[in-house]
DNA sequence: AAGACTGTACTAATACTACTAATACAAATG
DNA sequence: CATTTGTATTAGTAGTATTAGTACAGTCTT
């Protein structure tokens, strides 16, 4: 089910999405469906169960999936619905970065006010 | 002229940055005249030479000022102009960083998008 | 032409942060 | 009650940003 080959590039925890990511929109996982446990998961690919842990936590994040203590982690029931708008949404997210830098904003000065941001957005949930 | 007290949570040369920046839109330094010289301004704030030196290529990247090899570096004439556009286009930048955080997607794949397309549009130039 | 300026390039040491792992905890299930 | 689940805490490691040290090349004044 989850073969997959680690490349060298991207951290693991983030190919590991990607490729949950891949089994759900492609159908291969359905909706409700339950996933494979993180120490299951860690024991085939021969990493660490807190590397799958954050993919976890991750996709429960966007919406694609969510845990249950003590049960297990379940195929979200809008999972392609919302896979698809993360997707349009990253799109257009990337053009704002386009017309951005045309404008003569650095890539240093974007990082800081995406971080920036985010900082000011976590603090109203407190 | 340049006096400042460094403080201690943003890197140096951000900090120089800002702070002739606002010099530059205050009208304390006018369009034309010549800034220090790296090695005068690195001497009165204790630093490295080299840290004034990446503050003024970022200046000089963001349009405000321009350097010419053995002789000096300048307030661009359009420093005021420029300066504007970019605080317009940070502001209008951040607003697509909320929303795109609303939608769902999170700081850190903002993060990745904002490197990626940087990336693709640096090796355009090549 | 010589010496004192200018911006610039290269290398290295340090601080910081993301990633991964090791371990322990808490709840549910049979 | 033992096993399996997700979760939290801590620590080590690697990669990266920041800063500094040093050297280079061109210009200007005398």
């Amino acid at each position: 089910m989850f073969s997959m080959k680690l490349q060298g590039g991207a951290p693991i925890h983030e190919q590991l999405r990607e490729r949950i990511t891949q089994l759900i929109i492609s159908g291969e996982m359905k909706e409700g469906e339950k996933l494979p446990a993180v120490r299951e998961i860690a024991k085939q690919l021969t990493i660490n169960p807190n590397t799958v842990q954050k993919t976890y936590v991750e996709l429960e994040r966007q919406g694609l999936i969510y845990s249950v203590p003590a049960k297990g982690s379940y195929v979200s029931p809008r999972a392609k619905y919302i896979n698809k708008l993360n997707q349009q949404t990253s799109e257009t997210f990337a053009e704002a970065v386009e017309a951005a830098l045309a404008l003569g904003l650095s890539e240093e000065e974007l990082l800081k006010i995406v971080s920036e941001v985010s900082q000011n957005r976590g603090d109203l949930s407190k």
